[in-house]
RNA sequence: GGGGCUGUGGCGGAAUGGCAGACGCGGUGGUCUUAAAAACCACUCUCUUCGGGGGUGUGGGUUCGACUCCCACCAGCCCCA
């Protein structure tokens, strides 16, 4: 074998090798505690991205630590195969999403197998498979009998001219994002999970380690409020009942607004606003939720002509309906507080309704005049104008917390008007997409109007597959006749519902899958699921925080309510492990990692000759040169290429003045760097440091960075260059560090012990910085701070080098440090640490060695640096012995020149110890 | 629009409220070489009268002490989309 170190050649024949032997089985070991690490499963869109292994490498790398650790490690890959890009394949190219998905799926298996992950392939799981999702569908079938799910009106982006739904990133600017043609919303019946039952619960992340962030971001989500609802008459006796959160403000309602889809909205309207009403129903539909409910859009609406009455005040006010008001939201109307509600208020003063002051504020003398106001006031103040309540105070606090508020409460109890409510912002969830690419929901529509599930044992409902995809993107399930026809329970004629899931439905559970991927009885096995439940890390992309992660704790909760779990715990218990609460939960600790952006390029510099026609310069010769050293002859023009379309250049010009090129098909192209004829596509443009898409052209391939300088470098690099909370822009030049690092430890070991002694004092300092680097190695992984443990291992690289060269240790103590030292990169660099290993002679493998042990009497430092500060900062330092007390070092603080010069003889004011803490010197703070 | 986050050398980034800039990239000088590359060695925040001083987006605050905590502002990124 040769000595030069070839990644490809090592690192293929250890992947084989590990294969084979099956290294990375996870089996159920209850004599061993588990780890369930997990890493978001990667959608096939065709190639693996560095994105995935700035995922999945360095979680590969905490998982083979607490193997080391000592623990039974699961930690398993899939695929999230259902989805949009297949079916749109499917209709741009004529691919079947089958082909397009399987074929995709097998050459990322083979980019991932090159990661050198520790991934148990035998447990893979791959979500369009009949087998996975059969278990999706037995899930909207429990749920659906537990009542988790129901079916109801939603409003879907509706497309007229192509008689289909389209998903909201299909609907670019209202329009239709393929045709342009426009997009209306529109009622239609649709299933629903009730995750609004679990609203209260999924606000308490008591027993789970989940970053702030996305507590937060759950919490808003969910956004539980308190207030009261509060039933209104119109002037006709039918009831309208709105939700307010500030139901003290009730006196001063004065009028009512309802969504434009309310049902009322009809019936109230009057004969002579009714063609006004419908123009504004038609042009509402027009434009999506996030334009109606934009803040800084001017609020727009239309008198119905009809009356409701106030129920505290007993006034008529009249109903309105503008498009700022949800159908999907609360009740789809609301009362309106022009005084206190902002929006309420600019729609007030745009069609001059009444506004009623109703809260003095805090300090005011007097109450507001109600035609001064220039903005709604929702502060704290004293209740006025509102009969019982007056004099009450509102506080600001929310709920009950705020007097006037209980008051209001009280009084809308007490007379029958409204009662006390909690409300949420979160919404069911809309599983049913008018899709094909997905697990079709096994329900049956009977002849009555009624629905059925279809029977267990007729489950998976298949996808057909002999399909033909409409370019107009409608599902062809809905023209499938064999699939639609059915037969129901009774023996009638019935149609099969034609919508698949929403494929987070999909990845809300394939966790449990992993268990025991080809189980026929359940969804997983309960006595895989009593050992290695609950998962116990997973990292992914912090883009999932509100949808994915919610519906992953919604599934959980489900599954225990609706007893998928009962036979999991009957299993812990006869395992002896306390079920407890575990399964409540899906995940214990989750991690999020940043993003890598594409790196920073700038463009070529170029020379043009050409003829001027307008503002743009055709050019017939362009030429590449070095923007340092320009070849000095006068062009027409000079810059560097900040942009290209095709044949068309935006020039940054010397003077930062922009202008256009349009390089002539016939045009001289010369780029020196490239031999042979150039031409125009082969020009570079500016690249800005952004996310990574084929259309910039930014995009870093992995197997590119592989091939050159090998997974274990790559690994590394995307560990030790970046903050991996944090993410930011690749920099192929910096990757150098990583390469040289595993060069150098080859070298190092290659060459072999050294021949001399060494000296005590220089085998006692490796000492101390083999366990110094135990602890710092070992502290960065559990932290997700990988970049700080390669930094240790680096530096450990520095001190053996100088060591070994001037000739400071033995052959023994060397052979020590590798022995640590290998075992320390091996989560890092998994296929290098093992061949030296091998080198070495160690017996195989080193992933099954147990992480070396931190000694921290051996990591001691004898004398430490002594820092003196002044005031705070540090003016002086002075070498003390490691194990100082705190009355010698204030002495010596005192003494030191530093002291001497600030104090000028007199008295210090107060005087700290600060006393060593881990990987600190103490210190002494001199006040003055 | 709503929500979340981040601002530290030329660059990526280190730093429980306690030596700011670990580790690395790049750069500069040197060694080796006919030469170059690689490799190796040294230096690399900044001002300095060489004694020291200043410095973590801006402005304030808390503290013996602030990159770290609080408030306001400015800039940028991400999510809902």
């Amino acid at each position: 074998m040769s000595d030069t170190y070839n990644p490809e050649k090592i690192e293929t024949k250890w992947q084989q090798r590990w294969e084979e032997d099956g290294l990375y089985r996870a089996k159920v070991d209850w004599s061993k505690p588990k780890f369930y690490a997990l890493t978001m499963l990667p959608y096939p869109s065709g190639d693996l991205h560095i994105g995935h292994w700035y995922a999945m490498t360095p979680s590969d790398a905490r998982a083979r630590y607490m193997r080391m650790k000592g623990y039974n490690v699961l930690f398993p890959m899939g695929f999230d195969a259902f989805g949009l890009p297949a079916e749109n394949a499917a209709i741009q190219r004529n691919i079947h999403p089958w082909k397009w998905t399987y074929s995709n799926i097998e050459r990322m298996r083979q980019q991932l197998r090159s990661m050198g992950a520790m991934f148990d392939w035998e447990r893979e799981v791959v979500s369009c498979m009949p087998e996975y999702y059969k278990w999706t569908q037995w899930f909207f079938k429990k749920f659906y009998e537990h009542g988790l799910a129901y079916r109801s009106e939603a409003l879907v982006n509706w497309s007229e001219t192509l008689q289909t739904v389209l998903a909201n990133e299909q609907v670019i600017d209202g329009k239709d994002e393929r045709t342009g043609q426009p997009v209306v919303q529109k009622m239609m019946a649709q299933w629903f999970f009730k995750i609004t039952a679990y609203a209260d619960e999924l606000l308490n992340f008591d027993k789970i380690d989940w970053p702030d962030p996305i507590r937060i971001m759950q919490t808003n989500w969910i956004g539980r409020s308190e207030g009261a609802n509060v039933v209104f008459k119109t002037e006709h006796g039918d009831a309208i009942e709105v939700y307010t959160t500030r139901p003290d403000t009730l006196w001063g309602a004065t009028f009512m607004v309802l969504a434009p889809e309310h049902p009322l909205v009809e019936k109230v309207t009057t004969d002579a606003q009714r063609a006004a009403v419908e123009a504004y129903i038609e042009q509402a539909a027009t434009r999506t939720e996030v334009e109606r409910t934009a803040e800084n859009r001017e609020k727009t609406g239309v008198f119905t002509g009809g009356y409701a009455i106030n129920p505290v005040t007993e006034k008529r006010i009249p109903i309105w309906i503008a498009d700022y008001v949800m159908i999907t939201y609360g009740s789809g109307a609301i009362m309106a507080v022009p005084y206190g509600d902002q929006r309420d208020f600019e729609f007030a003063r745009k069609y001059d309704l009444e506004i009623v002051p109703v809260v003095q504020p805090d300090g005011a003398d007097s109450i507001p005049d109600a035609d001064a106001l220039e903005m709604a006031y929702d502060g704290p103040g004293t209740m006025v104008n509102s009969g019982p309540i007056d004099g009450t105070v509102h506080n600001g606090q929310k709920g009950r917390s705020s007097p006037a508020i209980a008051a209001a409460i009280d009084y809308l109890e007490a007379n029958n008007i409204g009662e006390e409510a909690v409300n949420y912002r979160l919404r069911d969830w809309l599983i049913s997409r008018q899709r094909y690419w997905g697990a079709p929901i096994p329900m049956i529509h009977r002849q009555d109007g009624t629905y059925e599930a279809v029977p267990d044992d007729e489950l998976p409902v298949l996808l057909p597959e002999d399909v033909e995809f409409m370019p107009t993107g409608q599902s062809p399930l809905k023209y499938h006749e064999g699939f639609r026809n059915v037969i129901d329970s009774d023996g009638n004629p019935a149609e099969r519902e034609t919508d698949t899931m929403d494929t987070f439905m999909c990845s809300s559970w394939y966790w449990y899958r992993y268990l025991s991927p080809h189980y026929d009885d359940a969804p997983f096995d309960p006595e895989e699921a009593a050992y290695w439940l609950p998962v116990d890390t997973y990292t992914g992309g912090a883009e999932h925080a509100v949808m994915h992660l919610l519906y992953a704790r919604f599934f959980a909760k489900a599954m225990r309510d609706t007893g998928i779990f009962d036979d999991t715990i009957a299993a812990m218990k006869a395992h002896g492990r306390d079920p407890d609460d575990l399964l409540g939960e899906p995940m214990i600790q989750l991690r999020n990692q940043g993003q890598v952006l594409g790196e920073e390029r700038s463009g070529d510099f170029i020379l043009v000759w050409g003829r001027k026609e307008g503002n743009k310069l055709l050019a017939d010769k362009v030429q590449v040169v070095d923007r340092d050293d320009p070849p000095e002859v006068s062009a027409d023009l000079t810059g560097e290429i900040m942009r290209r379309t095709e044949n068309i250049l935006t020039v940054k010009q010397l003077d930062g003045s922009s202008a256009i090129v349009e390089v002539l098909p016939d045009a001289d192209v010369e780029i020196p760097t490239i031999e042979g004829k150039n031409n125009v596509n082969q020009l570079k443009h500016h690249l800005e440091i952004q996310r990574m898409s084929k259309s910039k052209g930014n995009v870093v391939n992995p197997d590119e960075w592989v091939a050159r300088h090998g997974a274990d470098s790559v690994r590394a690099y995307l560990m030790f260059g970046f903050d991996w909370q944090k993410g930011g822009p690749w920099d192929s030049k910096g990757i150098q560090g990583v390469v040289r690092w595993i060069d150098d430890v080859w070298h190092i070991v290659m060459a072999g012990p050294p021949d001399g002694d060494g000296t005590a004092e220089g085998e006692r300092t490796l000492e101390r910085r083999l366990h110094q680097t135990i602890e710092r190695v070992g502290d960065g992984l559990e932290n997700f701070s990988f970049n700080t443990s390669i930094a240790a291992l680096m530096a450990l690289r520095n001190d053996l080098r100088t060591a070994i060269r001037n000739e400071q240790i033995g052959a023994t103590a060397w052979g020590e440090a590798m022995h640590i030292m290998l075992r320390l990169m091996a989560p890092f660099t998994p296929h290098i640490a093992e061949e030296l290993w091998e080198r070495l002679g160690h017996e195989y493998s080193v992933h099954n060695q147990a992480w070396p042990e931190y000694d921290a009497e051996k990591a001691a430092e004898d004398t430490v640096t002594l820092v003196i500060q002044i005031n705070g900062k540090v003016r002086d330092r002075i070498e003390v012995p490691a194990d100082i007390d705190e009355a010698t070092a204030t002495k010596l603080a005192l003494e030191s020149e530093a002291a001497e010069r600030y104090l000028n003889g007199g008295e210090p004011r107060r005087v700290i110890f600060i006393a060593a803490r881990k990987g600190q010197e103490p210190k002494v703070n001199i006040v003055v």
